[in-house]
DNA sequence: ATTATCTATAGATCTATAGATAATGC
DNA sequence: ATTATCTATAGATCTATAGATAATGC
């Protein structure tokens, strides 16, 4: 049954990875310890090993979504024929990142619960709010940096609550509406 | 034990108005049937003489927070001395509605987590979003109807990624910086 | 010998229901 | 007699832990 320390290494990421997924997915209440194990092809009583908790697992989970996010954004960065900061807008104003949220921003699909944790889980959410935010500062189009960080946090804003308002709606219409006004507006202010 | 009927319709009401309470500071997850009607002053067991399901009174919890949203914005409209669309935006983003999720935006608090409800929830959620979507179409100033509807979709977007991230943000600093930039953008939009 | 993982379970939830109780409203 | 509410509990979760197992790594 023991595996070797090389291959429980690379269980523990495991373990990380599919929670960034699916605690984007299904919200952090929204899956337990059991499931998330059995998704990494191991079981519950395993986790303890890996995790004091799953507020634990909770706060990784946070900076390994992010560490993915930037990771996803730098390989679009080369492959993209527009500006980096135009690829960055119009993929996450995409009806793709909207049906994906277990690949996609971690403050659209787990703020609002964020908010709701205890210390370890916040500040691990902050310090993977604060990375984001500075990566999209830096390819953000601005007269000087003051200006930069003004648009980014402005502009982040209105992305966060675009995927949350598309993503609660029902209605197919307005969804695409707020995602397609909103990409426009960006667009306008930097 | 058995109360009047007209009491009855009160304690229905009351579990529906602390729901909409809870449900926004808690979260759906965050809060058992029990506890709702512990806050209510009844027991566990009598909820489900009035509601067929706990998704059946989120979904109620909906309607009832956006109720109570549109009438605390009335009230706002008749006290203020700013224009209504100015006394609107100053109480969204406030730091008082930030820390007091329980009395404020049903899209901040529940917007990702209704996401990820049955049919029955994100339908009551998405009515409840368009009317509060067009009460701020009409206070909106704008050249024509076409342009107050696209400025108040993207204006809400805004407002609603604003607080889920000053709310998610362990750093006061940042989390008031966030509330301000967005405050100034918005009153330049519109 | 150490340790990564497993099985099994404790103890605390959760939603929902069954049946008892007692006051209302005919 | 009807019915709003209560007590009690079923059955399904959930997090966390204890102790067994068996392969690794000294």
């Amino acid at each position: 049954m023991r595996v070797s320390r090389e291959q429980a290494a690379e269980n523990r990421e495991k373990i990380i990875t599919i929670a960034a997924k699916l605690f984007r997915e299904k919200g952090f209440d929204g899956i337990g310890v059991a499931d998330l194990m059995k998704a990494a092809g191991l079981t519950h009583g395993g986790f303890y090993g890996h995790f004091s908790s799953k507020e634990d697992l909770m706060a990784q989970a946070c900076e390994r979504a992010v560490d993915e996010l930037l990771q996803a954004g730098e390989a679009r960065r080369k492959e993209s024929k527009d500006s980096p900061y135009h690829a960055f807008l119009k993929n996450y104003l995409s009806v793709e990142h909207r049906d994906k949220p277990g690949a996609g921003c971690l403050m659209a699909a787990l703020g609002a619960e964020a908010a709701r944790q205890n210390s370890t889980v916040r500040s691990a959410f902050t310090q993977s709010a604060k990375r984001l935010a500075s990566a999209l500062i830096e390819i953000i189009p601005a007269a000087n940096k003051k200006k930069a960080r003004e648009n980014a946090l402005i502009t982040l804003s209105m992305l966060v609550g675009a995927q949350t308002i598309a993503r609660a709606m029902d209605d197919e219409e307005v969804s695409q509406e707020v995602l397609t006004l909103v990409l426009k507006k960006a667009k306008e202010i930097s």
